[in-house]
Formats: C-alpha cells, sequence, structure tokens
RNA sequence: GUGGGCGUGGCCUAGCGGCUAAGGCAUCAGGCUGUGGACCUGAAGAGCGCGGGUUCGAGUCCCGUCGCCCACCCCA
C-alpha cells in the first residue's frame, strides 16, 4: 500500500482536528464541573517508578500482572507508564508533603493511561481518563460528591442512558472476615470454579466476586454478599452514602459482586455503566481507598475517586456529539497574484485584532479560493480587487457590498 | 494470551478463476454565476496488505505473515 512507513501504534489514535475540537469541548465541560466542586488541577508524570503501580495497584491484579508498559531506562531505573491516575495522586501528595500545607485537598486531572492489551472496542492501549481524587476525608459525603460529580457531569455531557453500580468493599476491620467466609463458601464448590478461580481462591478470593465467566457467576451469586458482612463503622458510611445519593436524585443498583480490579479500594466501589457501550461499557470507576496514602509511605490518610474514560463518552455519544464550530471569521481572497503581498499585511493586521483569518498559499484562481473559504467555513470572505477596492461578502447570506478596508475591519470585529 | 470476522484508489463499496479492476463520496481543473455552496463537463488517483503456493490464467482458491475489527479476559 501507499501509505507510507509507519502507522500508530496498536491500539492507539490520532485525533485528527475535526474530533480534536470535541475532546476540546468534553474537556472544558469536565473542566468546569470539576472546579465548580471545588476539585483543582493536578498534572503528574506520564510515567513513574514502576513500584509505584505494583505497591498500589496491587501484584495479583491484571493491570499489574500482564498490562503495565514497564521498561528499564537507560540509567538502569525501572519504570512504567502510568496504568491508571490515582497512584501518581497519592504520590505526589506525599512528596510534596500536602498532608502538612493542605491535608484535604480536591484534585482533578485529564491525563492519558497505557495498558497492553488486545484492542477492541472501546479497548485501547492509550485512553484518557478525566478524574478526580478527594484526599483527607472519610467523610461519606465526598463520596456522594464524587459520584454525584461523575453523575452531573455525564448528564452535562450527554449521556442520559446509564446506571450506577454501587457496592461496599469493607475495610481491614471486616474484609478479612468477609474474606473467611467467603472462602468457607467457595472451598466446598471449587470444582464449579473456572482454573483462575482456583487459584485466586488461595491469593484473593474477592477477585473470584469479579470474575465474569457464567459457571463462576453462578456461584457467587449465591455467595454471601459482602455488604452484610461490614463492620459498624463501614456499614454505617455505607447507609449514608445511600441517603445521600438518594437525596441528590442519583438512582442506583447494588452490586455485591462489583470488586473492581484495583485491590486499594476500601469501603465504596462504584462504576457507572452506558447502555449504549458495547462489551467494555463502563465509562466511570472509582471508590474509596483510605489505605492507599498510608501503603505509599504517608500518614494515613482516607480518600476517594473517580476516572471517566473519554474515548468511552465519546463512543457512547454515537451520533449524537454536538457540531464544534471552528470556521474562520475572514478568507482573505485577492483578484490577482500581484495583491498577494497587500493581502499579507492584512491578514496580520486583522489577525492582530483577534479576528480568525487565513487566505490562499497555493497560487489559486479566485474561484478556487472562494471555494477553500466555503471549506474552512468562514463567515465572510473579503476579496481584495485589482482596482484597490475591496468587497466583503457574507458566505451565509451570499450577499457582498464593495467597502473600504476600515470599514471591513470595523464590520469584522463585531 | 485465546477465538471469530475482514483487508480492493484518501474514504465507502462492486467484482460467483479469464477482456486494459467498476461505481459513489472526496480531490483538482473548467463551465453556469465578475466570486463559494446546487448542477454540468473533464482530469488525476489503486493493480487489489505482504510473501509463497495451486492453476494455462488469481483481487477471486490454499498456506503463512502483518494489520484492523469484534468477542473472551480485564477495565475507562
Amino acid at each position: 500500500m501507499s501509505k507510507g512507513i509507519y502507522s500508530a501504534p496498536r491500539g492507539t489514535k490520532d485525533t485528527l482536528p475535526e474530533e480534536s475540537a470535541l475532546w476540546h469541548h468534553i474537556e472544558a465541560l469536565f473542566r468546569k464541573v470539576a472546579e465548580t466542586f471545588g476539585y483543582k488541577e493536578i498534572r503528574t508524570p506520564t510515567f513513574e517508578e514502576a513500584g509505584l503501580f505494583t505497591r498500589s495497584i496491587g501484584e495479583d491484579t491484571d493491570i499489574v500482572n500482564k498490562e503495565m508498559y514497564i521498561f528499564q531506562d537507560r540509567g538502569g531505573r525501572t519504570l512504567a507508564l502510568r496504568p491508571e491516575g490515582t497512584a501518581s495522586v497519592v504520590r505526589a501528595y506525599i512528596e510534596h508533603g500536602l498532608y502538612v500545607t493542605q491535608p484535604f485537598s480536591k484534585f482533578y486531572y485529564i491525563a492519558s493511561l497505557f495498558r497492553y492489551e488486545r484492542p477492541q472496542a472501546g479497548r485501547f492501549r492509550e485512553h484518557h481518563q478525566m478524574g478526580v481524587e478527594a484526599v483527607g476525608s472519610k467523610s461519606p459525603y465526598l463520596d456522594a460528591e464524587v459520584i454525584y460529580l461523575a453523575y452531573h457531569f455525564l448528564d452535562l455531557v450527554g449521556i442520559k442512558e446509564k446506571e450506577l453500580y454501587l457496592n461496599s468493599v469493607g475495610c481491614p476491620i471486616c474484609r478479612p472476615s468477609y474474606i473467611e467466609k467467603l472462602r468457607e463458601f467457595l472451598l466446598p464448590r471449587k470444582q464449579e470454579l473456572c482454573e483462575d478461580c482456583r487459584r485466586r481462591l488461595e491469593v484473593n478470593p474477592l477477585r473470584v466476586l469479579d470474575c465474569k465467566k457464567e459457571s463462576c457467576k453462578a456461584v457467587t451469586e449465591e455467595a454471601p454478599p459482602i455488604y452484610t458482612f461490614l463492620c459498624d463503622d463501614c456499614a454505617s458510611h455505607f447507609a449514608k452514602l445511600k441517603e445521600l445519593l438518594g437525596e441528590l436524585g442519583v438512582s442506583f443498583e447494588l452490586a455485591p459482586n462489583l470488586v473492581r480490579g484495583l485491590d486499594y479500594y476500601t469501603k465504596t466501589a462504584f462504576e457507572i455503566v452506558s447502555r449504549k457501550l458495547g462489551a467494555q461499557n463502563s465509562v466511570c470507576g472509582g471508590g474509596r481507598y483510605d489505605g492507599l496514602v498510608e501503603q505509599l509511605g504517608g500518614p494515613p490518610t482516607p480518600a476517594v475517586g473517580m476516572g471517566i474514560g473519554l474515548e468511552r463518552i465519546l463512543l457512547s455519544l454515537g451520533e449524537d456529539v454536538p457540531q464544534i464550530g471552528q470556521g474562520l471569521d475572514v478568507f482573505l481572497a485577492f483578484q490577482e497574484e500581484r495583491l498577494r503581498d497587500r493581502a499579507f499585511i492584512l491578514l496580520r493586521e486583522l489577525r492582530g485584532k483577534g479576528i480568525k483569518a487565513d487566505m490562499d498559499y497555493q497560487g489559486k484562481s479566485l474561484k478556487s479560493q472562494l471555494r477553500q473559504a466555503n471549506r474552512l467555513q468562514a463567515r465572510h470572505t473579503l476579496i481584495l480587487k485589482s482596482d484597490g477596492s475591496a468587497v466583503l461578502r457574507d458566505m451565509r447570506e451570499g450577499s457582498q457590498r464593495e467597502i473600504s478596508l476600515e470599514e471591513a475591519i470595523k464590520e469584522l470585529i463585531k
């Protein structure tokens, strides 16, 4: 094929200008919502020491086991492209001593994440997430805020058909006893579980709940739901969260098997799913991670957060995407080549006044210049004529009139 | 990592083994209007992902390979 030597790496995508405008629109909306809710932007490196992720996400997760882009740099450091957003934010929170200067901090981020997966609908090797992390409070009001923020944003962006799945995965006090109960329940049914789950049963029984295999699901459906084993603290936290969501008018469904692929979650775990997506139907995921800051070397600090997948938003929007206008204010056309210099100088003046302006650089005929103006969605075309006069043409109306340059500029500014 | 589907000009698609691979969109030029969008005319653009095989003959069949897509898995 005559398509060049290289193509974008597997699982990555180019975002061409037209679509890029849509991304801007969505990101701007997210920024606005997050800031309205009191979150401030944080930017962290695209890669980190690999240990940060193995430690936080968990050794026995797929993300760490087989999906991380991990490499040695020339200095022999073991680094990884970030596979998720939370660990870096927590690392930065600790590294900059924010637990002293700003112990309660609310962050948002827009970042690209990397996982070595087999691409399919809604799944890429590089994808983008918009997320928030509220670090430093154990209040269930914050869980509700984070969930509501996601929900509200998805509403605004145009995703109406969605469902919130909610669970509580307990804490270090109650989870161990639940895990014991779960193991007791699963052990006699070991034969019915898949190979992976038999192993999980030993290493990380909670993960069995997350298995999507029909045979395993059949078993785990019968399993005692975790929230019947929550300690008082977790139970009241969960109850309060449900109550708050009710007051906020956010409906949800309890999902006792929702464990999520990251081990750091405590108490709240949730996912928002879009009806319009295929197999990868989750647009948003998040939860509470009260132990993570301490685990990464900071003081005991509760926190809650979530992430929204940009590509999945685009997918579930489908054809219902807003048309973002990015047309020119004016296209500068000229009748003869010898007028190019005048046009070029005028172009600078227009642009200096903040008018979006452009002209031909290919030596095209006037006819072609107008075609181009049309294609660039120019609101006006200013035509410099050979006799020194100028004509301002309204491209929507199709009307035009002779005009002095001073008048034209005035006209274009408004 | 496993399974399935598909790879024809920039994009979409036709082509049931056989004339110089067809059409639509887009592109470019021209015509109609001094000067765009509609319409008309014309032009340029692929040798059918890549490699091998079967055959007198392959875009069409077979094998391999790469890529894309979908699903499992996992997740945003």
